[in-house]
DNA sequence: CCATAATGGGACATGAACGTCCCATACTCA
DNA sequence: TGAGTATGGGACGTTCATGTCCCATTATGG
């Protein structure tokens, strides 16, 4: 049962199809298959010789954008250093995959059937980690549940992601205005 | 060229699908017609028979739910009391149709394409004129555009719509969870 | 330069959703 | 109770995305 690597043309063409997929059924997730191939640069015969059906791709780009998600996300390392700098880490490193995660929370019942999939990777560490330990250093509202507040975090990116989409906001400055929004809110607080 | 006036049975009937449809595809979007006449308990003829087209269906529900939210939005009188008083009741307002909301929501490009033709209403006071006088008077953020603070607003209410949806908050306290998060973000501050 | 891998595009069958039509039934109001 | 309204459900044809095959063409690598 050994499975003969990939080519590299091969494996540039599957991550150009899933990239694709991923980015056309964020923005639209009643896309054709066509409408794939064609953003990915493929006819459709090659889409289907490596999706056969409909499902496998939509599985498979799930299982890309999740990863890759990750993968970003670890790189920002936000189990170390204080939880309010780590916070901001994690914040730009999602905008950087804003693509995906458009993708993964365009559809609410995507993160819900496939959440339990990609739980077990316990090494690394996960969002409501650093929340609950920001929680518990002080720095984050305890008043409120870790899970609802991560449901905000990523609601804020995406919606980020959104307005750069429809030139709402710059490219570059959608980090910082998701930052100040997650953390302050909007309300001016004087000092006393 | 005189509309006869509705029946009471039409009239139900009508309020029963459009009601339906949003609350339907708000949570599938891909939803079948069929789908939305059983929720409706309504035969799939009978709502050919009040919407021809799918195309027709879809415009009459956005349009009522449009409708529907801005009723409830102008019931929170936002043009008067205090920025921050009138931004809590548009907040409670909000959640209170958060099926329409939802629905308007969720296709990001459905308030795109029909953003255009609800403006002209100009005896509704507007979300954007509240944050702007929040702004002017120094209560809100001046740091962000307006149109950025409505969007993150509509994400949030969003959020908390559908956190309640899925059982992580419950549905009395969506509205207090999401007052709480806009106006003060996640980050404890503490007196100098 | 050649063998093979990889692709593009067309032809075709299939199935699901859609839109239309029709008729029997139930309900409403005078 | 009778006329007209409103509905439900089924039958039917159409459209479109999908999935499968096949063959000619191009790209790749030894």
């Amino acid at each position: 049962m050994s499975t003969t690597p990939e080519t590299g043309t091969r494996s540039r063409t599957r991550r150009a199809i899933l990239s694709a997929a991923a980015s056309v059924l964020a923005r639209n997730r009643a896309a054709t298959l066509a409408d794939i191939a064609e953003a990915a640069q493929v006819g459709r015969s090659t889409l289907h010789r490596y999706f056969p059906d409909r499902r496998d791709l939509f599985n498979a780009t799930v299982t890309d954008s999740f990863q890759a998600v990750e993968r970003s996300v670890a790189e920002a390392a936000i189990d170390h250093g204080p939880p309010l700098e780590a916070l901001r880490r994690l914040i730009a490193a999602m905008v950087d995959v804003g693509d995906r995660l458009a993708f993964l929370f365009g559809d609410a019942r995507v993160l819900e059937e496939y959440t339990d999939c990609f739980e077990p990777d316990l090494s690394v560490p996960t969002t409501i980690d650093l929340i609950k330990r920001g929680q518990a250093q002080g720095v984050f509202d305890s008043q409120v549940s870790a899970e609802w507040i991560q449901e905000m975090l990523w609601a804020l990116t995406y919606t980020g992601w959104e307005a750069a989409e429809k030139g709402l906001l710059p490219r570059h400055g959608v980090t910082a205005a998701v930052i100040r929004m997650f953390e302050n809110g909007i309300v001016v607080r004087r000092e006393p």
